[in-house]
DNA sequence: TCTACTAACTAACGATAGTTAGTATAGGAT
DNA sequence: ATCCTATACTAACTATCGTTAGTTAGTAGA
């Protein structure tokens, strides 16, 4: 028995496990997807599945923590290329542009993490949650310190964080890279309308 | 046998039910909700249900067509309320006013709708998207109004959109009345929000 | 060549899901 | 007083779920 269920080495076949897993739980959910679903999709029977992971939500919680540790750590990269001495703008912007590039370019990743968490174990739920908050809480930073610094203007800025993190959630759902706007371009758009929410 | 299931006449013991269920799916999730569980928390046993209702996917139909005609007729009347002759801005910030009022008020009818739609029939789900899509086409045609008008300009009339839209819907995933926030004062925000996104 | 391991298979288990059948009871209408 | 309808109950059915057991074919290393 191996199961490698650790996100980092892994089999072929595990990964063929997670894609099938992921398109099908966030196209139909994670409760209504059976584990006779996912064998078919990758082509072996259901009970296959347990030489790779131990349980079906095994499969989830690799792929929501995988999601979660991606996006912080693409947020984290993009804010680390800014100067120390970056403006609060600058920092909204660069977080704004990595968020609305992670959506977009993982819609199922996001899907499963903002529909599919109750699917978790409470351990696992818990967790994923304090991932979830210290993505969120990197925003509340560079908003707490343009409303100090005096160049953001916001009526509440618990309220404006949740709506710049939310609306860019909401691109996971809708955007596809064969429609009539490049990665690039939403993000621009997405820059454009983030500035205009905090500038007076 | 009786069997209401139609959102207009209904006994005390089917409001009960609709009750339980819609708080049990907006939590829990549909599929992870058993019959028993709603009918123990309205204090019967699960083969009572049937009396009320045909089956468990006729409780989700009439939780979320209820919804969703709620939503959309709520939305109408507030823009009822405005002249003839108003601007899209106060076209906007009247949508905006009464979409965030629903979503913070019916924070578990809206969660419903944004997750739960995947347990409907195919045919159930056509015509929520149907009532759905009415709703945010009504945004979209503000949108288009103010844009010809030349009093919005926005890098992209259907991404902004979708940007309010959502913005809004995330109200009913946190919002809680006894918070320090009055309804009255979310909506402000918000249109202070949805205002500056459509301002050049 | 023998051995150990991986990963697939078939078969089946126990639990639980939604649902149905049949029955009992209470209250209103005739 | 008697029917009738509504609504509750108990009991059970059937299907399907996640999961386990036991087995087998292929493969890399000693």
């Amino acid at each position: 028995m191996s199961v490698d269920s650790s996100p980092g080495m892994s089999s072929a076949t595990a990964d063929d496990i997670r894609r099938a897993a992921l398109r099908l739980f966030a196209t139909g959910g994670y409760e209504a997807t059976t584990m006779r679903e996912i064998a078919a999709a990758v082509g072996i029977r259901a009970a296959s599945l347990y030489n790779h992971f131990g349980s079906k939500e095994d499969i989830l919680w690799d792929l929501t923590s995988t999601a979660l540790e991606d996006l912080n750590s693409e947020s984290e990269a993009s804010m680390a290329t800014l100067s120390p001495d970056a403006t609060p703008t600058e920092k909204l912007l660069t977080f704004v542009r990595a968020h609305i590039a992670y959506h977009a370019k993982n819609g199922e990743q996001a899907t499963l993490v903002n529909m599919q968490m109750g699917g978790l174990s409470k351990s696992h739920h818990r967790k994923s949650v304090a991932l979830r908050d210290r993505y969120e809480s990197r925003l509340r930073s560079i908003m707490q310190e343009g409303v100090a610094a005096g160049v953001f203007h916001v009526p509440d800025e618990r309220v404006a964080s949740f709506a710049i993190l939310q609306m860019g959630i909401a691109v996971s759902g809708w955007y596809r890279p064969e429609g009539n706007l490049s990665v690039p371009q939403l993000c621009d758009v997405y820059e454009i309308l983030a500035n205009r929410m905090v500038a007076a």
